[in-house]
DNA sequence: TTGAAAGCGCTAACAC
DNA sequence: GTGTTAGCGCTTTCAA
């Protein structure tokens, strides 16, 4: 007992050695199992103690590998500098957490090719469950995940043809609560900046434009719809075109995002359009910094923090009882932010159509 | 080769056995050693074949506890919703990508006790490298790790005491930049809006902020110096206090970061004072969306890329070569972004003291 | 050109 | 109450 322990390499078979216990019961020690296995009050502290005062942490590499169960997540994105994405992730990883998970994290960068690549490094690193964020149109890559034993699920984009829980806006109510937003303020000629064709929120959105349109009696001018990416340098562009040849043509614009609405917001300026005064503006994703902006935008918020709830949850379901993997989606509602870059323009438009089947 | 496989589970070995081959040679083979151990070009295609079909992955697990190398760096921030971490985060993952590192993101929420919490975590899950973007005033929980074997590298903020490579911006030289600018227009009531005391970012951009005034001939009025933390609200209340009590006793404001303008541009609006024309603005910490606001602001820029380029540099260093540790910083230029937030108010202030030895 | 064997650190089944 | 043993999937000597 007195004798200079012999500071065996910090591990639960060197602990064990200088106690001249078993590996098995510091492990059960050491994983709080003492009482359930009768362990002596004695030993058990004796092992704490000792561990405690080596700072020794478990190895949870070789947990993961006797427990075939590694507690992480793979997470991979399309963009963590994006701050929807930024907010996103907070959230799950908090919620993660809380269930004792951690969170490899990826950023696909836009990049299909290396998305691929991502999701087959995740794989090899025997993650628990996976969260996508999927970019671009193509699903190929994404099928082999989303048939296997891996929990699976979809965020914001997602795929008809894919049988995967799916987490996201309503992106189509969405889209129509800014259009019967425009049309509230008697706004009819309204532009749209898309994002990138082929992704669900992109579809969805212009659905919801279109089919508002329409409902509200007015046709869809293709000339109007304009752009094909989630970034700020769409939104510049699909602006300046806009602008040389459709100006006077149109009294509001639609943004799909927020990165093209600051985009977009740029190319105004350098016409010397004035928003509200000139053309309203609507951008989907609310930031709170927009509030700040000259003039605040009015936007379509997501629900983030809701969101992210139900990542965790439809994850965590999936984890607990495989078995019951019955693919479920969830569409949480947007709302709307009402600041100041509508200005009213005239008598409210009224509806024709009945309220279509959603 | 006709009878039909017995598609051992997917690994080596069961890849082995299917082949009749040692696990040996399929592990070289899929390692990409089959060159230099002189394996048999139909050996290999053989492995490769298989392995493509199954869409067999190594199990880096496994490959981790044998090797004691995880290939896994932890990344511990604050905040990762705070646009300053996330675009570090972004840049950090995609360089230590390149060098074949994947990373456990870890967010503290500006809790000290959550970060110990954290950081204890990823001791367990034996990253081979951390890289901390520590909170709070202490560090008494880091000092476990930063003498110890694993490669560790500081952000944003760093302790003295501690002897650990760190990356920053000269934020010193930052909130010198800020304050000069403002008294080239004249200003020299100057109130400044701080974060957290004891932060390195904090205490190093209110020692710039003392000295410039200080350099200036200028007495530094200490009921100017307000709020105590990184965020909005912070910033709003801090804002709130000197508007009340202050008014008409200060014609400039400098905040420490882009969440504190934030929160002092709503007291400003609620106040109805109107940016520069009654008071002008700094905020430390540039926002490409601070173009936007009104009026758009200038700020101090912190290098993103080159700090997250640092940052891996520093790391990947360590982990290279552990012995030939001298804790080395990395001090970061910051650049001023002119805009519109800072109104000329009268002619600029000479400077009256030699320029201090930094 | 390939294989056999050992062991990374942990836990669970099965002793006693 | 506690120990023994086996094995998770991989790589790496050492041997042939």
């Amino acid at each position: 007992m007195k004798t200079k322990s012999k500071t065996n390499p910090l591990s639960i078979t060197g602990i064990a050695k200088d106690l001249g216990l078993s590996p098995s019961t510091v492990s059960r020690v050491l994983a709080g199992k003492a009482k359930s296995f009768h362990i002596s009050e004695a030993t058990s502290k004796k092992v704490l103690e000792l561990a405690r005062r080596r700072k020794f942490t478990p190895n949870a590499i070789a947990r993961g590998l006797r427990l075939l169960k590694t507690s992480t997540i793979g997470v991979l994105i399309p963009d963590i500098s994006n701050s929807f994405y930024a907010q996103l992730v907070r959230t799950v990883t908090e919620g993660l957490r809380r269930h004792g998970y951690s969170i490899i994290l990826c950023d696909s960068q836009d990049d299909p090719a290396l998305e691929a690549q991502l999701l087959e490094l995740l794989t090899g690193r025997q993650v628990d469950g996976l969260i996508i964020a999927p970019v671009g149109q193509s699903s190929a890559h994404l099928a082999h995940f989303c048939g296997g034993a891996k929990p699976v699920v979809m965020v914001d984009r997602f795929f008809k043809n894919l049988k995967v829980p799916y987490v996201s806006s309503d992106n189509y109510s969405g889209a129509r609560q800014a259009m019967e937003f425009f049309l509230e303020n008697g706004h009819t000629r309204i532009a749209c900046l898309k994002g990138l064709n082929g992704t669900a929120s992109s579809d969805q959105r212009l659905r919801g434009y279109r089919q508002t349109l329409i409902d509200y009696g007015l046709k869809v001018d293709e000339s109007l719809i304009c752009g094909n990416a989630f970034d700020e340098q769409n939104g510049y562009t699909a602006m300046k075109q806009l602008l040389n040849r459709h100006r006077r043509n149109f009294t509001a614009v639609f943004a799909m995002n927020n990165l093209i609405a600051s985009g977009a917001l740029i190319a105004l300026k350098e016409h010397a359009v004035k928003v509200p005064r000139d053309v309203s503006l609507i951008a989907f994703d609310e930031q709170p910094y927009f509030l700040h902006y000259n003039p605040p935008l009015t936007t379509i918020a997501q629900p983030l923090k809701e969101l992210g709830k139900a990542i965790v949850e439809l994850l965590l379901e999936q984890i607990k009882s495989p078995q019951a993997r019955r693919p479920r989606g969830v569409l949480l509602p947007t709302s709307l932010v009402i600041r100041e870059s509508v200005a009213r323009i005239g008598p409210p438009i009224a509806r024709k159509a009945a309220r279509p089947t959603h």
